[in-house]
Order: structure tokens, then C-alpha cells, then sequence
RNA sequence: GGCCCGUUCGUCUAGGGGUUAGGACGCAGGAUUUUCAUUCCUGUAACACGGGUUCGAUUCCCGUACGGGCUACCA
């Protein structure tokens, strides 16, 4: 038949009747009866090694010593165990462990690449552009992740320092970091604890740092910036983003003029009778001598006693009019960052846009 | 179906024969901030079930249930 240029494959010959012990390094023994196993096959009809044989090899030839895979490849293991006994290598065997597997966010079954598009959730690192929209998924990098942040909430699927730390450098992270104090079940993909790293770790960056990852984002969108710039938008958002995209996202009223304003709070805080105070107020900035956060501040508390307006009459106003929205940084601070200039452009286009409003009182 | 692995708050987990079963995320409430967020405080909530072993089991053993994985000339 071989004559004749019949297809064949080569296989493993398993030996029936006896007991294939798999050392893991987390699992501790894991046994398997060789009646159970069947004749893998190691070559194909193409003459292509498949992984179980090629696995080995190359193991064996690179001088591995640890066999670190998902919790799938535990039952292959056996056979894997006895290829090396074949090829007279088991004393050059590498240790293995089998780690647990990442679940679905919610349903059944582990985290697969279908899941990212399913849930809005990268599961990969790095995005994919692939031949079809199937095949295309976006990675942890472009949802706007921090490696570090990832790889911190990654090390604890699993992994636990024995410590109530959370929050590990690389470094701690190396230092701590034992395969013999992983678990053995598998654990469920928490989104909002993935994001609450991800805050944690954009927190704890320096403005620079921020400024450099925002950098991308920002030219995606056009806006001519410069490392001050974006240093400046870091310190004034950075408490309040998850993902880096958020600076430019969240914050882009830093970037550009108000696009749309909150119509709600416009409605529930302008009323036509302090037109004449924000009037009076728009010509205080324009006038005002240092345009510091502090000083502004003082300023505008001293105008509103003397105006007797309260706090509640002026300061939601001037947010709604530099930002457009009732979130955000603090008044003063934007009214510094944007400078004289523009804070009074955004008081005098806000005026406008309040008198449209239909008010009462 | 067969084989292998697993099972502590909703989630990630610590713990381990005698504990008020600890932490974190989330959620809820409060303080601070006349925004939002941050920060801080408080609260919420768990040992799958049944048998053993034991003076005593959440912890050890055995079952059951449930969950997961494998069962390709894929990796």
C-alpha cells in the first residue's frame, strides 16, 4: 500500500494497562488510565508534525523547562508525558502547570475571541484588523488599557499574593508572584474590576506620562496640541476617566468650544433676571487682573457679595458655559486653563445660548 | 456519553478542625466637594448538598449536584 502512494499518518502507539502520572505544579498528580487514551495521531498525511509532536520536539531541543498553558491542555498531557518516555527524554521533562481558565463576563463556558464583540469587552491585547468584520476584534491597548493596569488585573484571575495588595508594580509583581500560590478554579472576566484597575493605575500616572497616552487620541480627532497642553487637560481629568480615550472623549470641551449644553440644567439654573449680573460678571473676567484658579475664585466670590447673588446663582453658570455640562473639573481651574480669552468667549457665546432659553423668572 | 479538573459573598478571592469567615470590585447610605469624579466612613452579601471521621467540621474522606475542560490528520 505504502508502495502504491496510499495517504497514511503516523501514530503514537499507546500501550494499554497502565497509569500515566501528570506532575503539576498546580494541580499536584493528576493520573490517567493509557486504556482511556487513543493512538494520537503525530504525523499527518502531509507529512506536517501535528502540535502534540512538534510540542515535544522543540521542548525538548530549546531546553525548556516549564510548560505554563491553559487548563484545556491537561488532558493531552498524558500523552504528551508519553512522548518524552518514548523519545528516552523523561529526565529532561518540563515542569507543567495548568492554569485556570478565564470565563465568560456572564453565560457559560471560558472567555473566547467571540465574547469581546459579544459583551464590548476586549479580549486580546492588541486590536486586529482581520479579511471580515468577524474577524476583526478590538484589543486592550486601543480600548484605552494601560499595560500595566492590565496585566495587574490579570495576575490576580488566579493568582493571589497572599497579601490584601492589589495594586502591584512589575516589579512587586515579579518579586510576589509564585505558580504555586495559583488557584485551581477557573475565574469569571470582571469587566468593572478590569476598569477599576485601569482608574487606579491612570490615577497614579504622572501628567506627562498621561499626556504622552492622550497624545494619539488627540490627533485622531484633529486637535493641534502640545505637551503642556495635554499635560494640563491630564491634571484637571485624571480623577475622573477610566480609559485614556475619556481625556479626549470626556474632556473634549478642553480641546474645543462647547459643542451642546446641558438643557436641563440650563433650564433649572438661567433665569432672565441675571442676565444683568452675568453681564456684569463676563466683564469682570475681562477685566480681572491675574487669571489664576485661587484669585479667580476670591474674585467671584467677592463679586457675587457684592451682587448679592449666591453661590448657587453664578456657579453653575459658569460651569454650564465653559463646559457645556454639569460634570467636570472644578470652575476656576478651567477658567485658568483656558485663559482670558477663551473663558470670556464661552461666558459671551453661554449668554447667548441662555437668552434662548425660555424661562421662567 | 466517557475521561480529567474544579466548587467560600453577585464577581475576584483569603482562610483553614474550635474565627464576629477577612480583603477587593460592584451595589446602597453617609462625610468632604455648592458640579462630576476622587478620597474617607458605614452597610449589603458566601463556606453547593448528603453522608461519614471527630468532642467539634466551612476546613479531612466518600458520594451527589452543579460548573468547566478534553474527547480533530486544531492548537
Amino acid at each position: 500500500m505504502l508502495a502504491s502512494g496510499t495517504p497514511y499518518v503516523i501514530r503514537l502507539k499507546v500501550e494499554p494497562g497502565r497509569e500515566i502520572v501528570i506532575q503539576d505544579l498546580i494541580r499536584d498528580q493528576v493520573s490517567v488510565q493509557s486504556s482511556e487514551l487513543d493512538d494520537k495521531v503525530l504525523l499527518k498525511a502531509d507529512g506536517m508534525p501535528t502540535y502534540h509532536l512538534a510540542n515535544i520536539v522543540d521542548d525538548h531541543l530549546m531546553e525548556i523547562t516549564h510548560v505554563i498553558r491553559g487548563e484545556e491542555w491537561l488532558p493531552s498531557t498524558a500523552h504528551h508525558v508519553l512522548l518524552y518516555e518514548g523519545f528516552g527524554w523523561q529526565d529532561t521533562m518540563p515542569q507543567f502547570a495548568h492554569l485556570p481558565l478565564i470565563m465568560k463576563p456572564v453565560g457559560n463556558g471560558k472567555l473566547s475571541k467571540r465574547d469581546g464583540a459579544k459583551f464590548g469587552i476586549p479580549v486580546f491585547p492588541l486590536s486586529w484588523k482581520g479579511e471580515v468584520e468577524a474577524d476583526s476584534f478590538t484589543g486592550f491597548r486601543e480600548a484605552g488599557f494601560l499595560p500595566a493596569a492590565t496585566i495587574n488585573f490579570l495576575a490576580l484571575l488566579g493568582w493571589h499574593p497572599g497579601t490584601d495588595q492589589e495594586i502591584f508594580s512589575m516589579e512587586e509583581l515579579i518579586a510576589a508572584f509564585s505558580i504555586e500560590s495559583i488557584g485551581k478554579s477557573g475565574a469569571r472576566f470582571d469587566y468593572d474590576k478590569a476598569k477599576w484597575f485601569n482608574q487606579k493605575y491612570l490615577q497614579q500616572s504622572s501628567d506627562a506620562e498621561l499626556a504622552t497616552m492622550m497624545a494619539p487620541y488627540a490627533a485622531a480627532k484633529g486637535y493641534s496640541t502640545d505637551a503642556a497642553l495635554l499635560e494640563g487637560i491630564a491634571r484637571l481629568m485624571k480623577e475622573r476617566v477610566t480609559f485614556v480615550p475619556d481625556f479626549v472623549e470626556e474632556g473634549y470641551y478642553l480641546f474645543e468650544p462647547v459643542r451642546t449644553y446641558d438643557e436641563d440644567a440650563v433650564a433649572k439654573k438661567w433665569s432672565a433676571r441675571l442676565e444683568p449680573s452675568f453681564q456684569a460678571l463676563i466683564e469682570w473676567f475681562r477685566n480681572t487682573a491675574a487669571f489664576e484658579a485661587i484669585t479667580l475664585e476670591q474674585g467671584v466670590k467677592t463679586f457675587m457679595a457684592e451682587n448679592t447673588l449666591k453661590p448657587g446663582e453664578v456657579l453653575p453658570l459658569l460651569r454650564l458655559a465653559l463646559a457645556g455640562t454639569m460634570k467636570g473639573p472644578a470652575v476656576f481651574d478651567m477658567a485658568e486653563f483656558l485663559g482670558r480669552d477663551a473663558t470670556c468667549a464661552r461666558l459671551e457665546a453661554a449668554l447667548q445660548f441662555f437668552k434662548t432659553r425660555i424661562t421662567t423668572v
